[in-house]
DNA sequence: GTCAATTCACATGAAAGAGACCACGGTCTAGTG
DNA sequence: CTAGACCGTGGTCTCTTTCATGTGAATTGACGA
């Protein structure tokens, strides 16, 4: 672009009215000022709630639902309520929020605690401690300001995942060490069978009160896509069927209404991108691709080496065979990947851990691994990609600058 | 033809190690009065 | 005498290896009709 023509977009761009007047709205961390479709649920958490209000100690709540049902707005929501109340009233209320999925910050036991011991003031270090000192530190913390303590741990079946259901027997056993405060547990689990593998003792405890948060179907999420693009966007951007595209997208796979907002914000940048007044339905599909190429280039790049020359085999292999679209295997890869593995100078990693890497990726939906019997031929993954192959060349290529191939 | 045993090619689990990070307490050193 | 440098010990955390055990159906081979 020369710089008269740089001159040009930019002033076709000022002049262009903005599709968006607050973008805010669309974003995943937006609380609006209504739920739509979610009533039952919050009369029902904030009726186990509300004794809080009169220093009772209210019932460990167990939420479930998949991603994008509102279980964290819902959450939020009742709680900066309760705390407005609280405040006003002089009740010594506490809530904390932690995401466990939070890398560095509360992925383990020790940063768990670590990090709510920061949120009381006290300044912890990053490792170093043995853990039991750490839960001596809040334990203290917390029994030194005299109050009711809600505990919201978002996505806890990734923690208990990742570092057994002791640390869930640990927390419930807080009460018992304190005497002058009281802890409240809220656990919000993705996964629905999350408490059928964990210990009874702890399940008994730990789900008092069980909710669960249904996914939407595609008129739920049309309507509240409507509410929210009337708050993002200008009137009338908006093409006909463009929210209709977005809902059924989104209902598609398990009624997500944050991939529905996202997709809806996004299609919305790139029809701005482009200087167009309107948000068209190509727009969409655009931005589906847009949104799952970004996913998956950010999932990559957090990832080890290893894990970028693992997920490369993958692609070489699935287009040397890609005719027929048949499976490919996890010795298939292994082999490819110790190839690569000597072309860029890595020492390989035995099978056992390329296997993990490849439940890895399974887990982060870049692709699918089934596994299955071949019978007398032995036991494997079978692989799929599971990302549309419009975004796999980008992808490749950033792998192949990261291993410097 | 039928049925149980066999067999393959990994999956899956458990444990433990390497190496990075860090805190803590003790010892040593240099600067200060 | 004291602040800071340095060291050893012991802790967490991530990535990995090693060893051990599990698994599901195609294949095999014995058996009976």
């Amino acid at each position: 672009m020369g710089q008269k023509e740089l001159d040009g977009f930019f002033e076709k761009f000022l002049q262009q009215d903005p599709l968006f007047v607050n973008k805010k709205a669309l974003q995943g961390n937006y609380t609006p000022k209504n739920l739509p479709h979610r009533e039952d649920q919050i009369n029902l958490i904030a009726g186990v709630l509300a004794p809080a209000l009169r220093m009772e100690k209210p019932s460990n709540i167990f939420i479930y639902g998949k991603t994008g049902t509102g279980k964290s707005l819902c959450i939020n929501y009742i709680s900066s309520y309760l705390l407005t109340i609280a405040e006003k009233n002089n009740i010594p209320l506490k809530i904390i929020y932690l995401n466990c999925k939070l890398k560095r910050v509360a992925d383990t036991e020790y940063r768990l605690i670590a990090q709510l011991t920061r949120e009381f003031g006290v300044e912890v270090p990053a490792t170093g401690l043995p853990t039991e000192e750490i839960y001596k530190l809040f334990v203290k913390q917390v029994d030194k300001e005299k109050l009711l303590l809600i505990l919201i741990l978002d996505e806890i079946d990734q923690l208990v995942h990742k570092t057994g259901d002791e640390i869930l027997y640990n927390l419930t056993r807080l009460n018992t060490e304190l005497t002058n405060s009281e802890v409240t547990l809220i656990g919000i689990s993705n996964d629905l069978l999350f408490v059928d593998n964990i210990d009874p003792r702890v399940k008994s405890s730990l789900s008092e009160e069980e909710l669960v948060f249904p996914p939407y179907n595609a008129m739920q999420l049309q309507g509240i896509l409507r509410q929210r693009a009337k708050l993002a966007f200008r009137k009338d951007v908006i093409d006909e069927g463009v929210i209709e595209k977005c809902a059924a997208y989104a209902a598609r796979d398990h009624g997500d209404a944050r991939r529905a907002l996202e997709l809806l914000r996004v299609a919305g940048e790139i029809s701005e991108r482009k200087n167009e007044n309107k948000i068209k339905v190509e727009h969409i599909d655009e931005a589906e691709d847009k949104i799952e190429r970004d996913r998956v280039l950010e999932q990559v790049n957090s990832q080890p080496k290893q894990f970028k020359l693992t997920l490369y085999s993958i692609f070489s292999v699935c287009s040397n065979t890609n005719n027929n679209g048949h499976p490919i295997f996890t010795g298939d890869i292994y082999e490819v990947y110790k190839d690569a593995c000597q072309s860029c100078g890595l020492k390989p990693l035995t099978q056992r851990r390329v296997s993990d890497i490849i439940a890895e990726l399974d887990m982060l939906g870049i692709i699918n691994a089934k596994v299955i019997s071949k019978g007398r031929y032995g036991r494997t993954r079978e692989i799929r990609l599971a990302i549309p192959s419009s975004t796999i060349p980008k992808i490749n290529d950033t792998l192949k600058e990261g291993l410097g191939l």
